[in-house]
DNA sequence: CTAGATAGTTCGGTTTTCCTGGACAACTGA
DNA sequence: TCAGTTGTCCAGGAAAACCGAACTATCTAG
């Protein structure tokens, strides 16, 4: 793993199309519904498995960095790993109640194919 | 002006992964925000006027097509024209609060930059 | 300390998607 | 019939996504 810092926005440069294009993948979306339901940070590898996605490892790296950079995720190195952690009170606070809108949207839709 | 039916998906299709693509470029999200506040339909120049987007013509029809075919418009043809209106209800009886926070989110941020 | 295993990243090539100018079709009004 | 307007289609080039393979960094067992 690289050692290189991990970039985050700041608050104030999150932008709605940065947040609705990282959130336009059904990946990435799944990850951030699961990364909503933890409680402490999730690590990559354990994300994918909870959201059952067989993606190949590159591509979660970008799917992780996509949101890193979105300003939707903080990612913090604990050892060889990353701790995942989604930005939840920082969004909530920018955007008041579009990511659980947008998760409630997506528990509709899949209720809905049962 | 072709003369090809107009596709547009029935509800039950729509997905959140759909909508939440054909809303993340800023055009296609203006071109929505606009609609919402339109009482009427309205055609495809009139709304990139509105919008004051200095977009060609041909990617303008590309991201009504776009918008129409995630299921978010419906546009009739009036004439030589488009008669574009936002599905809103529809939409909302499917994904109830979603429109309006994505909008209220933008909203938001454009208020921020000034 | 070394070997092996694990977590992520980087690189390069392929595929897919997006953008746009230019030609075109359909309608309208003069 | 002709000019102007609205929108679509097509083809290219540009940009982005995808993914295998090689690599780095860290941890653990022996």
């Amino acid at each position: 793993m690289s050692t290189r810092p991990l970039f985050h926005p700041d608050l104030e440069s999150v932008t709605i199309v940065g947040v609705l294009h990282a959130l336009a993948d059904p990946v990435r979306l799944a990850i951030v519904a699961e990364l909503r339901r933890a409680r402490d940070g999730l690590n990559c590898v354990e994300t994918i498995n909870r959201i059952h996605a067989a993606t190949p490892k590159s591509t979660c790296s970008q799917h992780f960095q996509i949101l890193r950079e979105a300003g939707l995720i903080r990612s913090e190195r604990k050892g060889v790993e990353l701790s995942n952690s989604l930005r939840f009170d920082e969004i909530e606070s920018r955007f008041p109640g579009l990511i659980d809108s947008i998760l409630h949207a997506r528990d509709r839709e899949s209720a809905n194919r049962r």
